[in-house]
DNA sequence: GGATTATTCAACCATCTGGTTGATCTTTCT
DNA sequence: AGAAAGATCAACCAGATGGTTGAATAATCC
């Protein structure tokens, strides 16, 4: 029963749920180049207008943009923050792929980790 | 139409997809400790065997994990290099979130680049 | 005022998701 | 051999996702 469920937590599912389509990776990479208004967004992109105009609220909606209203235009600019806090929870890992171990050296490691830690079922049969 | 769609996009929409929930990520963080079996996993969570097993297999799909069969238990381990491609995809932004620019300094650096290089449909018509 | 542009909203649809239960399979224990 | 353990597979379900089309809204152009 761990489950914590922070707001933390809430924020990382939408994040990474946003991250998950190539298209919307594809649009924040975009606007990393500058503010965009979403028709300038959609061009690019083989699908109606309206597909692009939910992308675009899936990125809102996790914070990785903000949207500015411009007359009849509505322009969208890169948030990066969000993007930090994914790349914050990533980092506790990169001692694990910095260490260039294949999958053996990893096998290995993990089992040396697991007989020290759990104990527990060292050897069997 | 753009629509690259090369397979390390998919790898990333997979990748992205499995962090995107909170118990694979718990999971992640339990394997970085070393091995465990699958129904070590599926002990601190308020689900079914069942349900973790779909979890491990998502990860799994991602590359995240390797599966050692051990007699009647599978083992996990933790396999780094994708969170590493999901690193390298974010990190393209450090300069946007380091730069600890409010949403102000965001919009006015966005316009000025938005100016310098679309240029394109800055007026059609 | 009327047409055009830029966008949202609402409904619909097929597929995916995350969970369940029940059956099955293989391995280990006694 | 039979029971228990560890896990998969198959079927099912409610709800989310990613796309569509059509209608509505608001701002700009003529």
């Amino acid at each position: 029963m761990v489950q914590g469920h922070t707001s933390r937590e809430l924020r990382l599912d939408t994040v990474f749920h946003a991250l998950s389509d190539a298209t919307r990776r594809a649009m924040l990479r975009r606007l990393a180049a500058g503010e965009r208004k979403i028709g300038d967004l959609a061009e690019p992109f083989d699908m109606s207008f309206n597909a692009v105009s939910k992308h675009v609220k899936v990125l809102e909606d996790a914070g990785l943009i903000l949207r500015r209203i411009d007359g009849r235009a509505h322009v969208c600019s890169l948030a990066p923050q969000p993007l930090k806090a994914a790349d914050d929870w990533l980092r506790f890992y990169e001692s694990f792929w910095s260490q260039s171990f294949d999958a053996l050296d990893q096998l290995f490691r993990a089992q040396n980790e697991a007989a020290r830690n759990s104990g527990i079922k060292g050897k069997r049969k």
